[in-house]
DNA sequence: TCAAAAGTGTTTACTCTACACCCATGA
DNA sequence: TCATGGGTGTAGAGTAAACACTTTTGA
């Protein structure tokens, strides 16, 4: 078997943007690492691609290590590598985002790092070209979010209206009018009303939904139009 | 200066899907490769990510030497990174695709390759995985044209309306009502009449247009919506 | 009974679609 | 003068935006 021998090897990395909704502000789960190089700084998780796994295997193997979870959406976005982006030896970064019903998440116990969820505009300094790949992640959300209904993702089992419109706002940076708001999402067909409501919100209650699973997947790559002027 | 020591390097290569159109079906430009590995077959164009270049400036090299164009309308979609998509050794490959006006397409002199242009609905088979980059790279530009006007960039400078519907036709496989899309198009404000006609087509002969390439800049990025039903 | 948020209804403007029809011209 | 594709006009359906109004309930 031929090699390809002139050329250079490179390092191959992922580093993940997880996204997550408390039902008043947009986080992210950032971490603060517990070992060199940057040793106390903040950063995105990220791992290096294995020689016996594909970039996406790496980047649910590194969301999973965080998380505890599976199964996680996660998109990959965009590559970065700029040659000296990182200073300890070149690396190519593949960046995914990734959306997490924030309940879900449970700690986990390495002691390489100290996990963190921060609301979206108040994040620190992140290492290397982190807080860069942040905002093309936040670009990304935007667009996909706007044609197709991710955003359930990042909210839990059963949730309100109010909700879905408070993490639309959060996400454009909007006000919406909330009766159009409503109506749209009901003609999606995406929901289903639950009998009880929640009460934390209002005096009045907002009633639960469900999402309709069989009817998320079937319109997840069709275009469904969320948000109409951008 | 530590490294990562004990993670392993992986070969970083670019390849390019490169859409063309000669007026009736949308084309690629592959080449024959004069080279081992694979020497004979089919081939996207592609190459390796150098020492001192990031992933984009390796695309931008790979199309120039090609093509002999620069300033080339290019695309990062999809990282395609199976430990065995390349048996030679284990490759990385970051996928862009490509939108040339097939007019400014000029030979190239190198004897590493042979270029062809290739209807796409008549691909041969690809070495490695490059069919299913093909693939991928038709369902993005898709995804992509249906909201940004990018589909221009595959057209001369000077161009007729039944040339872009006809172009539109064949990205979407479609028929589109003419009259209709005119319109559409004519109120995007991206045109800009000519006086004469190309009188190729039709006995009456349909009027010349190019782009307003101010519009054409401000409109690049927001929301365009020329594909409505998908 | 009032304030506050949930939720419904209605009006108006705009956009999309279908398709009838006119235009220019070479054969 | 007629066939052919280029191009315009128009009516009806569908969608979006604005906002008035009703409902529910704790304080």
């Amino acid at each position: 078997m031929i090699a390809y021998d002139k050329q250079s090897r490179i390092m191959l990395a992922v580093d993940c943007i997880i996204f997550g909704f408390d039902g008043n502000a947009l986080k992210l789960l950032i971490i603060e690492r517990g070992m060199l190089p940057e040793k106390g700084k903040w950063s995105l998780m990220g791992g290096f691609v294995q020689g016996d796994e594909n970039p996406n295997e790496a980047a649910s193997r590194v969301l999973n290590h965080l998380t505890g979870l599976k199964d996680i959406y996660m998109e990959q976005f965009q590559v970065f590598g700029e040659p000296r982006r990182d200073p300890t030896e070149r690396t190519v970064s593949i960046a995914y985002y990734a959306l997490i019903d924030i309940n879900k998440y449970q700690h986990q116990l390495s002691t390489d790092y100290k996990a963190a969820w921060v609301e979206l505009n108040q994040l620190p300094m992140l290492i290397f070209d982190h807080n860069e790949m942040v905002t093309a992640a936040r670009q990304q959300l935007r667009y996909k979010a706007a044609l197709h209904p991710i955003l359930f993702e990042l909210l839990p089992e059963r949730f309100t209206i109010p909700q879905i419109a408070a993490l639309f706002e959060q996400v454009y940076q909007v006000e919406l009018d909330r009766p159009n708001f409503m109506r749209k999402l009901r003609l999606t067909d995406l929901l289903i009303k639950q009998p009880d409501k929640d009460k934390e919100g209002s005096k009045r209650g907002a009633h639960y939904y469900m999402l309709n699973q069989d009817v998320y997947r079937k319109k997840f790559s069709s275009f469904v139009h969320f948000v109409t002027q951008l």
